[in-house]
DNA sequence: AATTAAAATGTAATGATTATAAATTGTCAA
DNA sequence: TTGACAATTTATAATCATTACATTTTAATT
């Protein structure tokens, strides 16, 4: 299923989360935006239109989600927490200039790692750090 | 030059760093173990030596030693900080069990990445987690 | 409508990191 | 060798993201 044609309430349902009005429009503003968000850009952005929105709730429904597993935390900089309604394997890149992440394709079945065989891998983290093409073009 | 015989007070005069007593004993603290520590392990471990030694004096000297790039910054684990002097291209795996960070060789020089072309890339990380082998054998 | 459970909220506490100022140590010319 | 200056270390306070806790609100059930 396609995150961007989503019914978001049954999806919160099928993973055992009731869909309050909150956890609803916070799940939405992951996908709809895709941008790898902080809690308090999450918060700053909702709290326009819901003005009773507490940050406790943005911390106790990413936190609820990543138990069920529909998001993914991404932690790049050291207190720089963010998340991902994208669960699916894929990298990122981190712009140094504008600050933004780009998800990044990439294929990891042909990456046999040696060292890895005799553990139990159970997730893996791929990120890049750089100069994007935008700030590139522009820095010129 | 192998990190483990190295003359660490010459690598850091090589660097532009001026070899104190502190700094000697944080990055041969690094080098000798090995084991990606966080401030306050390497803080815990040296104060044993060192009665005066202030856990100020280890987040500085730690990030003068990134700003020389003798060092790299592991963040797998939000609000968790490692170390690394160990500044060749390798992966990580920390064991969701036992909490180590073991060391992952990897080729990444198969690994082309099509969504990577027009970015410049400075900084590649890769990590995984899971159940570490020692840890596997534990628990059966 | 009353009861109960779940969710959201507001506020306080925690803990890692950073900022600041004072004390100590090292350098070097007089 | 001493005194002055700079570099380094130290102690303490401030900051800020996150978590804990208690209260209020909302939803579900009888
Ligand atoms: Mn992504
Ligand atoms: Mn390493
Ligand atoms: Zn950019
Ligand atoms: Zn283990």
């Amino acid at each position: 299923m396609e995150l961007s044609n989503l019914n978001i309430e049954k999806y919160l349902k099928q993973n055992g989360i009731k869909p309050s009005y909150q956890r609803i429009k916070i799940f939405e503003y992951l996908v709809k935006h895709r941008n790898h968000p902080t809690v308090d850009i999450i918060y700053q952005e909702l709290v326009k239109n819901i003005p009773t929105l507490s940050k406790t709730t943005v911390y106790n429904t990413l936190k609820l989600f990543l138990e069920k597993r529909i998001i993914q935390l991404i932690v790049i900089e050291e207190n720089e927490t963010r998340y991902d309604a994208d669960i699916t394997t894929h990298a990122h890149f981190k712009c140094e200039k504008c600050g933004r992440v780009y998800d990044i394709r990439v294929d990891l079945t042909e990456m046999k790692i040696e060292g890895l065989k005799t553990f139990q891998v159970k997730e893996n983290h791929i990120y890049f750090k750089g100069i994007c093409e935008k700030c590139l073009k522009e820095n010129k």
